[in-house]
RNA sequence: GUGGGUGUAGCUCAGUAGGUUAGAGCGCCAGGUUGUGGCCCUGGAGGUCGCGGAUUCGAGUUCCGUCACUCACCCCA
């Protein structure tokens, strides 16, 4: 273990060899999924001003007043790691004018939150992203939950369930929250103390609650969308047909809430089994931000990625790398090294991967060093293949050995190559 | 922010009622084969016992603090 000045700073982790390569894995088959229905990367600053955050996201939401790390500049301007990806996206549309309004964007990048780190809660933590901008639009959101299902079905992730709900245009809200209100205050004995609370700091959270007393209590509330106007019943109403349509499955779930501020209609969440407390693998919504004095409108998701490779390994699906040629050049004598090292360099320019020994160690250890890497071929020269111009190509598989010319032996490798 | 569990070699872990040079397996390095990997045998390197303090003749072992990991609450992807 050693000491603390070796790791990183709580909540946050390296992704090194040989995990970095499932991340590069699944990053690589989401961006042909996501091209395919149209999104095109962006790439936003880690680092935003604070109030891009606090004006979209709801400077009362927990994720603004305690989650942020928020920091002063030199010229004391207050300044935050992006805790979500959305805010940025908005902030980048909202300063392009027309350029942008239906845009398809997606992102794979970082984000933080200062939390308590438990299972599938990282400070610093990556999100798979996507924005549809544009007004809200049955068929756009339910394409969209239609990528997120393509994503894990790619991935070869199976057992998400898809949970919705709305939450109503935003005229709704008050109403929405008021009802509740008022239907609880007179069952508050029955609730548990974090409801108490939250009747007046989330009432919408109390529908969430995993007390028993408070499931009682829950149980017997009118659905949320009987607080809300006709047009906003009407819109989830259209979304569950397209997405009958499109055979997607899922439930509809009053008690789903989403944690910000900005979403309005449509909200929806993938859940797995696998992942303990935090079981959300994804979660998003139609949404409508103030930026400035614009308004962007439009629909997205953000999956979390490290609740993607937690549930991707419970199923046992790692990824076993793919073979492919590697070369590994066995060098006896060190006055060799040299222009073996010339012979590396051709074969990778010939598009061959190839390793060697660079220090000169016996024949074993390099032998080993090439078993151990995952070498196909071995080929091996030294002082007495230099004398006649030869190289000795062993395959590793068979252990079959024979002496090649040079065009032989780059023949023989691209082919394989 | 609150609570539980854990912290001994690169990795997985043993370490008995506190007692002298802290162990194993795997991995790594080397030898057994004057130029040949995987198996086997032999040897070797590698440890501020998370960190700091206290008690004691003596602490990996007890106590306090602290840092980190981990799980749950809160909240959320």
């Amino acid at each position: 273990m050693g000491s603390d000045d070796f790791q990183p700073i709580q909540g946050m982790s390296d992704l090194a060899p040989p995990a970095i390569r499932r991340w590069q894995k699944l990053e690589a088959q989401a961006r042909i999924v996501l091209h395919r229905y149209g999104y095109e990367e962006i790439r936003t600053p880690v680092l935003e001003k604070l109030s891009v955050f606090e004006r979209s996201i709801g400077d009362t939401t927990d994720i603004v007043q305690k989650e942020m790390y928020v920091l002063e500049d030199r010229g004391g301007r207050k300044l935050a790691l992006r805790p979500e990806g959305t805010a940025g996206v908005m902030r980048f549309v909202a300063g392009h004018g027309q350029d942008f309004q239906d845009g398809r964007l997606y992102y794979i990048a970082p984000m933080f939150r200062c939390e308590r780190p438990q299972a599938g809660r990282k400070r610093q933590f990556h999100q798979l992203g996507a924005e549809a901008i544009g007004t809200p639009n049955a068929r756009v959101d339910a394409e969209m939950i239609a990528m997120q299902v393509h994503l894990l079905h790619d991935w070869g992730l199976e057992g998400a369930s898809i949970r919705l709900n709305t939450r109503g245009e935003p005229a709704d809200h008050a109403a929405v929250q008021q009802g509740f209100r008022d239907l609880l205050r007179p069952l508050a004995g029955r609730l548990c103390e974090d409801c108490r609370r939250r009747m007046e700091t989330n009432v919408l959270r109390v529908l969430d609650c995993k007390q028993e007393g408070c499931r009682e209590v829950v149980k017997d509330l009118p659905p949320v969308t009987s607080f809300m106007s006709e047009a906003s019943r009407a819109y989830l109403k259209d979304v569950c047909a397209v997405l009958d349509k499109l055979e997607i499955a899922y439930v509809l779930d009053p008690g789903l809430v989403r944690g910000l501020d900005y979403y309005r209609h449509t909200v929806w969440e993938l859940t797995h089994p696998a992942l303990g407390a935090q079981d959300a693998i994804s979660g998003g919504g139609r949404y409508g931000l103030k930026m400035g004095n614009r308004e962007i409108e439009g629909v997205g998701f953000a999956m979390g990625l490290e609740r993607v490779m937690t549930a991707l390994e419970s199923r046992h699906l790692d990824d076993t790398g793919e073979p492919g040629t590697l070369v590994w050049l066995v060098t006896l004598g060190d006055e060799l090294l040299d222009e073996n090292l010339e012979l590396a360099q051709t074969l990778r320019m010939r598009g061959i991967a190839c390793r060697m020994d660079l220090v000169g160690r016996s024949m074993k250890a390099q032998m080993r060093a090439a078993g151990r890497a995952g070498a196909t071929h071995v080929v091996i020269r030294g002082a007495s293949e230099a004398e006649k111009g030869v190289y000795q190509l062993k395959t590793m598989a068979d252990g079959v050995q024979r002496e090649v010319t040079l065009p032989d032996l780059m023949e023989i490798l691209a082919a394989g190559a």
